[in-house]
DNA sequence: CCTGATGCGTC
DNA sequence: GTCGGAC
DNA sequence: GTCCGACGACGCATCAGG
């Protein structure tokens, strides 16, 4: 500790103020310069007088921008244009856009697409080459020794000697019925006791795609192909389900079907779209439900950072308890208002001020708002013991007065609602 | 050696 | 993961 | 349309400090 004080001091005190400044900004990981991937993709491409696309794709296909620019310095634009799927090297995954409903999905895609469900598990992406089974996150880290047993049905139920894959696993009960996301959590990153947790909570594969096989890239096939060849190429690991329509009616009954198993909800997915790595487009829809909307008090707010530095931008959210008549916070949010909407707030919540500690300004419990959210999960931080899960305000609720916010008992019932459609541990 | 805080990843 | 804002 | 930053919930690993 004494050692790293020492090196961090004597770094400081070499440095101008400037460079002081980013270098303390590089430790603590928060750079915001709004300079991310994208502008470095831009630099790598004019310092090397690269084609943007070539850079991009290259990116997206090694998933290191740091690689890509090695690459291009020591053997220049050729090796990037050959540059292909590697085995044992993860791509960034595809990813999808916001819709929202299957009607909307359908007209988006030209009259008809592909729509499977949508687990609350964690995305993988697989690559095998014979005996040999590595297990990529979404981020691309691997956690292969996480989980053995898919590594395991990997091995016998996927009938190729080489093979990209990628499905989503997640967590489930005795029944079959899918676990509350937070389960998975426990088994997704351990590195110790794998062998009990997974005992206790069971893991499950469910495949949707096929990225390699056996010496052929797919990623430029249309979706429907890539299917095909993937439904040809395993056995005995089930394929997220899938419905091809252009019907709305029926896909609504799809939708309804998949949340009534306890899903997240649907993707849709373009008939002849290639898989485009790294890319959120609209070839990919995701098509969610967010829960019954609950009415909560504002009890407290923190200060924001950045761009929001001066207002008080995060608000703790309350339900009441009806057999104390406390206000039990159930969660925080930062999200749905605008701009201006947070700088009145801010004048409103100061008015509030009932006390004052750090970043933190406790208020008088009176603004309502109106909020989303996608599950409520068990919570150990909470007192109430329950948290909402992607909270965001919808609507400033001034016709409503604290006392007829929604109340815990109310939160409680659509918890244990969650159940009928989901396992329990 | 144990515990609470922090870091980092999943969503 | 969601949302609003900048370009 | 795309990128980015603003931060939410968990849970495990790791670290600092008693």
């Amino acid at each position: 500790r004494e050692r790293k004080d020492r090196l961090v001091e004597s770094l400081l005190g070499r440095a101008s103020p400037v460079e002081a400044k980013y270098l303390v900004k590089i430790m603590i990981g928060e750079m915001r310069t709004g300079f991310q991937e994208g502008l470095m993709e831009l630099a790598v491409s004019r310092a090397f007088s690269t084609p943007l696309e070539l850079v991009q794709k290259a990116s997206m296909l090694t998933g290191d921008i740091g690689e890509v620019a090695y690459l291009l310095k020591e053997h220049g634009e050729a090796a990037l244009s050959k540059l292909g799927l590697r085995l044992m090297r993860p791509l960034k995954p595809m990813l999808a856009q916001m819709a929202e409903s299957p009607r909307e999905a359908i007209e988006e895609h030209g009259g008809e697409t592909a729509f499977e469900y949508k687990l609350d598990g964690a995305r993988i992406q697989i690559h095998k080459v014979g005996e040999k089974v590595k297990v990529f996150s979404r981020r691309l880290t691997d956690v292969t020794d996480s989980l053995p047993e898919i590594v395991q049905a990997v091995r016998e139920g996927v009938k190729a000697h080489e093979a990209v894959l990628e499905g989503e696993v997640i967590a489930v009960g005795r029944d079959g019925h899918p676990l509350p996301f937070q389960h998975l959590m426990r088994r997704f990153r351990r590195v110790y006791e794998i062998e009990k947790m997974l005992r206790e909570i069971p893991v499950k594969l469910y495949l949707f795609d096929l990225l390699y096989v056996d010496g052929e890239s797919l990623i430029d096939e249309p979706y429907l192909e890539r299917r095909n060849r993937l439904s040809r190429v395993v056995e005995g690991i089930p394929l997220t389900e899938q419905l091809v329509t252009g019907n709305p009616a029926e896909a609504e009954r799809f939708f309804r079907k998949a949340l009534e198993e306890g899903h997240e909800g649907l993707m849709a997915k373009r008939l002849d779209s290639p898989y485009k790595p790294g890319v959120r487009g609209k070839h990919w829809l995701k098509i969610k439900e967010p829960l019954e909307p609950l009415d909560l008090v504002i009890t407290a707010a923190e200060y924001g950072y950045g761009r929001r530095h001066g207002w008080l931008s995060d608000y703790y959210l309350a339900a009441r308890d009806e057999e104390t008549g406390e206000f039990l916070v159930v969660g925080k949010t930062f999200k749905g208002l605008t701009d201006q909407e947070i700088i009145e707030m801010t004048e409103r919540l100061k008015r509030l001020a009932i006390m004052e500690e750090g970043n933190r300004v406790v208020v008088k419990p009176e603004i309502v708002v109106e909020v989303a959210y996608n599950e409520i999960q068990k919570s150990p931080k909470y007192k109430c013991g329950m948290a909402l899960r992607f909270a965001r305000i919808t609507r400033i609720r001034d016709d409503k007065s604290p006392e007829e916010v929604d109340t815990i008992q109310k939160v409680r019932k659509i918890y244990e609602k969650q159940f009928e459609k989901k396992a329990r541990l």
